[in-house]
DNA sequence: GCTGTATCATTCATATATGAATAAAAAACC
DNA sequence: GGTTTTTTATTCATATATGAATGATACAGC
């Protein structure tokens, strides 16, 4: 068996990495949530009160208008409410409502569900090795 | 140092595996390309001959529709061109230009550029144990 | 041969992302 | 204190992706 050229390493990476996000968000979907979804409501109840769209912004590494719009859909959906920032009149902060507080919840279990599947994938393979990896190219 | 647990080492994947998507994006930016098209060229170069839209959507692990606007953006970019099927009135074929050869070969270039690269990083590491959990997750 | 069904590409609606341009308000400067 | 600069969120244009609906054509069964 010879040994892959590091380009078709790299791809096959990638593309495990994209099958694991699938997973992920098709187990998501399971509550009618989204990738993106999920992760703004997950960093808002770690902050535990509201953040203002810029703060939500630098924290999912991402550019305002993109929270913009995240945070339109959110509100659609009625798991986030905007709400006046009390010191800073042209800003706004996003508050996680009560239904997104239970939708997130939901959304950890769902992907507490799919890490618990890969951690049995995983089991008896060289997880030292994808680690090492990882590091290296983190 | 404590083994990390498989929540942490999925999203690490990830994060790794966007990482350096991002780098062969900015590589094959240099040359005014972007990802998909790139690919695009190389799987159209890589038949030889015009292939119909859904047979491209087919090599590329996508919808048609997706097919459609992509060629909409190579064929302004006039790096392809819609031919007619000669064998179906329905049908068009995505055909490069000699423009589009020439994009191609330089997009290739960056991308080689980036795996020697990418492959001195790996150097000295453990490729075979990758593999394996790669493969496991795959 | 006609009829019903399947297939082709496209359009439309939507989700996610970026970056440039804009309006309003805060901060900094003199 | 008034002017300049920066910062806030939004809008707009664009790129990428999906899936549903559409119209044109091919094909299968009768």
């Amino acid at each position: 068996m010879p040994t892959r050229n590091t380009g078709q390493t790299m791809h096959a990476l990638v593309r495990v990495a994209h099958a694991v996000e699938d997973r992920w968000e098709q187990a998501l979907a399971r509550v009618e949530l989204s990738g993106p979804k999920f992760i703004a409501l997950t960093v808002l109840m770690q902050a535990g009160e509201p953040l203002s769209l810029g703060e939500l912004a630098a924290r999912l590494t991402c550019v305002r208008s993109n929270i913009t719009q995240l945070v339109d859909r959110l509100e659609a959906d009625r798991l986030v409410r905007r709400v006046e920032d009390p010191t800073d009149r042209r800003g706004k902060r996003a508050a996680v409502t009560p239904l997104g507080v239970k939708r997130q919840a939901a959304g950890a279990r769902q992907v507490a569900q799919v890490q618990k599947e890969l951690g049995k994938t995983l089991a008896g393979l060289d997880h030292d090795a994808l680690e090492r990896v990882l590091s290296a190219l983190a």
